[in-house]
Formats: structure tokens, C-alpha cells, sequence
DNA sequence: TTGTATGCGTTATCAT
DNA sequence: ATGATAACGCATACAA
């Protein structure tokens, strides 16, 4: 490895003038620094990261925490894609890199170890759950006054930094696309309770249905897992009272797909014989046969909203103060949830 | 910042003595052991990832090079995310983070940066296009035998190391199971040669055709970009000739979603009126309507083999010779190559 | 404008 | 079984 040193000999400096050269400080003659990057070209030298991150305590990496769950093909999952690529524009206009970490509920205490090795500046979890253990170590986390941020959940009572959607007035808004059509018994699968966004959904259904004074009866709540399969198996519950049910309400798009898919092989057809209404629009609902309605979430502008705020504080010094931002959310209507379309 | 010092002062031994405890090495008394151990937990000491690396020369990072396109939600790419997320779960067995570095075509000489900055201990290239200037890239990586492994493309004549698809072998399928299907007038649908999964797709499609004596006329071949909107402007063009075709394959299921989006525009249903099959049997070929007929390509293998490949070479001292691996493609028959299916 | 010197927190080698 | 100490490659405050 070439180093710094052998720069200077080259060019007859010393390794600070070197270093000046190549960090654009301080006032130099314009022919040292000629030579000083003729010697380094001629070397092939290329400086150390590793060195500058350890001398400069810094790392210019933006650490970025995921759930491991074994077999599950992660970033296929259109949320987590969409937020990693907003992120990723963000650090590449800041000229840092990202450092993802794979990390199962149980090595959730390891979020201080992500800063604690240094190994990043500021980090942004993803897909954490609510459990008392994830509140210890964030709490944790908040204590030390680490940058770090959440997106797409919140932790109700923890002043944490957030990038959040309005997911509340997103399926308000379903339903009441629903209502408005004409629907009165309208069901909702959600995804698991330990995810803030299936409560807050759920919060925005009973808002929707309350408004309109229809009651949120027991018998139209299912509960799937946010997978395809589990919307395709919601299907076959449903059939039971098909009479009860005019119009569902899924919390995602892979369960109202799996869902519609369910009804189809039972003869019943999303947008002719009852209503459904996804979340996410992800590229699958504009797929789906028929074309799924759903409710927007700007999950890329989420991504690059955090990361501009966390390496922010690093970066430009600003505030250190929890921040709680919410994106609102958008109803795209197609032809699943249009009544009689074919 | 706690560091082994204050530890080896709590603790009341030398620094090298925390650090043996910390690392597992050497023998040690038991209750010298433990006494570090408390005094760390105490003081909540934790190494100093970045000095590790330094001191190490050792980062525990696997750098992963993306192609940066503006605009482009590149995580939700299919094959993307699927290369990803079977690199990420060979990086978790192996306790290595992942270090994502968002490279325009213009930066690509900085694949050197990347190993000399000892941010990574290796690499793994993924999306990088067939031009001069990436092949002089790669070509000096290759002559500092720096441990980096591309996934899901081909340089001829390079020596590589490679873990790619048999592309070839899965469009000879595809086309061959349309022409046992009786159609004999198929067209291709490409993507930019400048990748070699587009050439391997025309080879493999150009080889079924000669085998079964069938002519490749060049009004039957189109060019895409991997895009839905560039399958769908296909369908346009194919619309002029249709008399003369009778199925496509198209190299991707983007395009060949579009393509059946356009042409049920005009009437014509894919599995009724022609047949369609795509490539990389993404989730996309399940949801479409008709479903997809799609070639499936073991993206998340690939991408786990190539991490456990430039891993050993880091880790276990596996030799640095380059290697070819190239895993075999399977056809997955759905609705939209069945003739008269409804 | 440039050089000198110190420190960053480890690892690893050599003593004891 | 443990301690002392020289690297590691750079940033940076201070001196000249």
C-alpha cells in the first residue's frame, strides 16, 4: 500500500503538505501541490478511508438498519426498495456511502454497536417493530443523542425522530372512496399490530366508518400478515359472510392481491362483484387484474427525507432535536374499487 | 468516548490484557477475565469498529456497487433486489456488514477507490454495462487481484469472475416451448445490448429459432429498454406487423407486461390471441393478467454465491483465481403461452 | 507557505 | 498469564 509518506519523499514535502493537497487546505504554493500530485499519480497513492475515518472520527457512511427474517427475500419488498432508493440518492448527493445491517429482534440492543464501532455517522431504521425490547434500545439511543431516525412507524409517547406517512388519513380516505361509491359493509384486513402503520390504518377505518355512521362491526375485521398468501387465505374467511361484505379495505397491496386472487377462484370478480381498495401502490396494483385502487405513500421521498436529516445533524451541525415529520398520503383510484366496471 | 483504557484502569490491567479478553486470545485467568468484564460493562466500553479496521487492516464490510441512474427506484428493480437479498443473508452468516456505493458510468474507475480506501474487503459489481471504460475499470481491479466477483453479466474474453445466469439456455427454452406450443412466427422483444443478459437472450432466442428451422427475420425483432413503457411502445410497432407474429418473448417481464398491456388496448389478449413469454419470472409475472409465462433466473442464488465466493478469498485464504459460475435457468409455463386458454 | 509533533484506539509482537 | 510498546495512515494544532 502506498501511503502518504512515500508521497512526501517523492516530492520532497512533508506529509502534512501532502495531506493539504489532497484535503484542499490552506493557502500552498500552486507548484508543491503540482508536485506533490505528480509524485501521488505516479505512485498510483490513493488515501487511506479507513485511516482518515479513524483520524477524523468519522466515517461518511450512513448506517442503515433492517429486520432480518430468514427466507424472506427483504428488499423485494416494495416499502423497504422504495425507501432504500430514496435514501440512497441522498447519500450520494452528500458523497457518503451506505452501511446496511441485517439485524433480527433480538439483536436490536446492537443499535448502539452500530454507533459505538463508529463504523457510521448516522443511521435510519427501517421496519422495526413495537415491542418493549425495540422502545429500550431506541430509547437507549435517544439518551446517547445519536442521529438516527425512523421511517414508516412511530413510537406513540417517544418523542423519537421520525419520517412518517400520514397513514391515518390515507385509509380515512379509502374508505370513504368506498362510502362514496355507495358501500356500506366494508371489511378490513389488516397487517400485524406490531407494526404502527396496521394501527394507525385501522384508526383511519374506524375514523372513515364512524364519520358515516356505520358501525365497525367485530365480524369485518380480518387480520392477515401483510404477505400475498395470507390475503389469498383472508379470501376464504370472507366467502363465509360474502352476504355482509360489500367492499374491502386491505392494509397492503400484496393482501389485496392475494385477497382478490382468493375471490376469483371462488367466481367473484374485485370491481364487479365487490369492492377492493389496497395500500401502497406499488407496482403490483398497477398490475393486478383488475387494477388495484390504493392509497399512495411516498415511501422514496420518506428515504431521502431521513437521510437528509440525519447526516444533517452530522454534517451541518444542525439541532440534535427529535424531529416527527409526516407525508401525506394519496388515494389513486383504478378499477378494482369502481363499481360494475365491466 | 469509552475507550480500553479506562477500562484497563477500572479493571486494574494493562491495556493488552482487555483487549485479549475482548478478542478471545491467548490464555487468561478466569477472574482477570471477569473483572474486565465488569469493568467494561460498567463504563458500557465497545470497541472501536474503525479503529479495528485500521489497526486490522480489515474493514468487515462487503462493498456492493450499484449502477447510479437518476430517477430510477433502483431497489425495486426484481433482480436488484433479489441479488441483494441473497447477498445480504451470506453477509449476516459471515457477521460482515454491507457497504452500498451508488456509481454513475462515469465513476466507475473508482471501483480501485473503493478496495484502496479499505472501506471493503471485497466486492461484488452489479448492473455495470459493456463499454470500453468499464472494462479497463475491471481490468485494473483484476491486475491488483482484488477479491470482486460481478453478478448476472458476462465480459467475454476477460476472465472474470463471473456468476451469471445460463441466459442462453433459458430463451432457447422459451422459445422452443412456444414453438412445440405450434406457433412458428415469434418475435423477441430485447434490451439494451449493452448488457450481456441482452446478448445471451438473443443467442438463446436466434439458437431455438435455426434449430427448428425457422428463419430470424429482422422484422421480428424489437429493442426495449427493460422498461413497462418501452414493452408497452412495442406493442405498437407489433401491432403494425401483427399479421406476421404470432407469439413474443420478451427478455424481461417489464416489457412483457407492457407489451400485453398495449395489445389488450387494442383487442388482442395474450394467451387468446398470441402468446407471450417473459424473463426473470419476477412476482410481476404472477400478478399479470393473463399470468405470465416466464423464464425464472435464481437472482437471490447468485447474489448469495457471489458473496460466499469473494468472502472465502478475504477469509479463508480461498485462492484469488477468478472463477465462472453459471446456474441454471428454469421455464415457468403460466396462462399467457397457452393458446386459446380462455 | 510549509514543517514538526502529537494523538486517534486498536492489534500484535516481544518481554517478563 | 500479563505488561510494555511499536506500528497502522492520517488530521491537525502549533511552530517556523
Amino acid at each position: 500500500m502506498v501511503t502518504r509518506k512515500e508521497v512526501a519523499d517523492l516530492a520532497g514535502v512533508s506529509e502534512a503538505t501532502v495531506s493539504r493537497v489532497f484535503n484542499g487546505l490552506g493557502p500552498m504554493k500552486p507548484t508543491t501541490k503540482e508536485r506533490v500530485l505528480q509524485a501521488a499519480k505516479q505512485l498510483n497513492y490513493h488515501p487511506n478511508a479507513i485511516a482518515q475515518s479513524f483520524a477524523r472520527r468519522r466515517s461518511g457512511n450512513l448506517g442503515v438498519v433492517l429486520p432480518y427474517m430468514p427466507k424472506v427475500h427483504l428488499f423485494s419488498t416494495y416499502y423497504f426498495a422504495e425507501i432504500l432508493s430514496g435514501i440512497g440518492e441522498q447519500v450520494r448527493e452528500q458523497g457518503y456511502d451506505m452501511l446496511l445491517t441485517l439485524l433480527t429482534p433480538e439483536d436490536s440492543a446492537d443499535y448502539i454497536r452500530l454507533f459505538r464501532s463508529q463504523k457510521v455517522d448516522a443511521c435510519v431504521i427501517l421496519g422495526s417493530r413495537d415491542t418493549p425490547g425495540q422502545r429500550e434500545s431506541l430509547q437507549r439511543l435517544q439518551e446517547e443523542k445519536l442521529p438516527f431516525c425512523l421511517v414508516n412507524q412511530h413510537f406513540a409517547g417517544m418523542e423519537l425522530s421520525e419520517v412518517d406517512a400520514d397513514h391515518v388519513q390515507g385509509s380515512c380516505m379509502a374508505v370513504r372512496h368506498l362510502q362514496e361509491a355507495g358501500y356500506r359493509r366494508i371489511a378490513f384486513l389488516n397487517g400485524s399490530p406490531e407494526y404502527s402503520n396496521s394501527m394507525d390504518r385501522l384508526k383511519g377505518y374506524c375514523q372513515a366508518m364512524n364519520d358515516a355512521g356505520l358501525e365497525v362491526s367485530p365480524q369485518l375485521l380480518f387480520e392477515g400478515n401483510y404477505s400475498r398468501k395470507s390475503g389469498y387465505e383472508a379470501a376464504a374467511k370472507l366467502w363465509e359472510q360474502r352476504d355482509e361484505v360489500e367492499a374491502v379495505f386491505a392494509a397492503n397491496d400484496r393482501m389485496a392481491i392475494g385477497l382478490m386472487q382468493g375471490l376469483r377462484e371462488r367466481g367473484w370478480t374485485a370491481g364487479r362483484d365487490l369492492a377492493v381498495v389496497g395500500c401502497d401502490d406499488s407496482d403490483a396494483a398497477k398490475l393486478s387484474d383488475p387494477p388495484l385502487t390504493s392509497v399512495s405513500v411516498p415511501f422514496y421521498e420518506m428515504g431521502k427525507a431521513a437521510a437528509r436529516r440525519v447526516l444533517g445533524q452530522v454534517l451541518d451541525g444542525e439541532s440534535g432535536k427529535s424531529f416527527q415529520v409526516k407525508l401525506p398520503t394519496q388515494l389513486i383510484v383504478r378499477q378494482s374499487s369502481l363499481r360494475n366496471h365491466e
